[in-house]
DNA sequence: GTCTATAGGGTGATAGAC
DNA sequence: GTCTATCACCCTATAGAC
């Protein structure tokens, strides 16, 4: 239980961005819940867009740090050879699965707020978005270069938002997906759900150049 | 141009729609937008509710006959042996893109739409999503079962969530994956972006099983 | 830092005249 | 089928007392 004022909307703001989207979400559902008054989130943050890209950044920042502190540990073990892409694909998913497992065991679930970052309109937050998937994504580019120089750059390019976004439709669609599959699959194990994407995108990397 | 009513509503409905989100479109900014009086809306579909479920229909429902045609097509052409993967994906991934690139050239682009089909909230968006789904979602599994005899059909069902939200995310976040290519890659060429897909998701299907 | 009160405007839906 | 007018309510943001 956050004590602060801050923190207490923050964490309410990410709960109901995550249920109802950021636009149906309106500043009064947010005190309401987080218990504190309405004015507090004009004094704390200077707006309620300035609120959305505070609630995404205190979740994307640690994820990105993680992804490339992993990358990084993989290129230093590969100094000559191609790294494993495997590997490379692990150090990409893996920060963001454990983020999203814990938070629904903390009982703030923010599967679906991963999906709708690169969806829900809004300039602010797609220029935020832009700015800090910009090093993430340029560093993996390079690396999975160095692991499979066959492959184009460009083609490499077009791979790694192929490979976005199969977890970030698994995370946002993940109720519907679990229902359409009458029980065959379940998207609540952090292990099950690293395999099955990198087992994929790795086929998907590795395929015939089109 | 249409000339009725209702065709207006659902024309500029599915502009703003796809511009600005569900719920962040107002009534009022769509009758403004048609050219047409307020309580037309409300004469013609019950509720924004409705409004928002009909514009879906219209897209969706021609785009999984056709789906359904294509892969009915190459299921006779193979009675006997396992029918190509490449061919039944390019039976779920074209009558999509040629939809998404019709729309581009009439002006009336939904490319946003068509991600965030799956993940706005509203029991009624993804209760009717469902059904119309499911049909699909079985038939293709199938189809993928008979061409990969080998992969369980669990895995099977991992790997045609991943492919959709390939598709999906390249449409949705199209802008922004433009934009971080800086020019490497362009989504307006239906035959690229269809070789693209394909090629990537014959390889994740045909992956090493986790 | 936290509160009340309110400004100024938008929202979906509908009643009832034409 | 189409319009005007309106109901009842929700919205973000802020001024100003404590």
């Amino acid at each position: 239980m956050p004590s602060d004022t801050k923190d207490r909307i923050l964490d309410s703001a990410e709960i109901l961005f995550a249920q109802n989207g950021f636009s149906a979400t309106s500043l009064r559902a947010i005190t309401d819940h987080a218990d504190v008054n309405l004015a507090s989130v004009n004094y704390h943050f200077q707006s309620k867009d300035a609120l959305v890209q505070a609630v995404l950044m205190r979740r994307l920042n640690p994820v990105n740090q993680r992804r490339l502190e992993m990358l990084n540990a993989i290129l230093q073990r590969f100094p000559a050879s191609p790294p494993p892409v495997e590997e490379i694909l692990e150090a990409f998913y893996r920060p963001v699965v454990e983020e999203v497992m814990k938070s629904q065991r903390e009982g703030r679930p923010i599967m679906p707020l991963i999906g709708r970052i690169f969806i829900e309109p809004g300039e602010l937050v797609a220029s935020q978005v832009r700015s800090l998937m910009s090093q993430v994504v340029t560093a993996f580019v390079d690396a999975f270069h160095l692991a499979l120089p066959q492959v184009p750059p460009a083609v490499l390019f077009w791979r790694l938002q192929f490979a976005v976004g199969m977890m970030s439709h698994t995370f946002a669609a993940a109720p519907l997906i679990e229902g359409l599959s009458r029980g065959r699959i379940r998207i609540n194990d952090t292990e099950e759900v690293l395999r099955q994407l990198i087992a994929f995108a790795a086929g998907g990397l590795r395929g015939a150049m089109p």
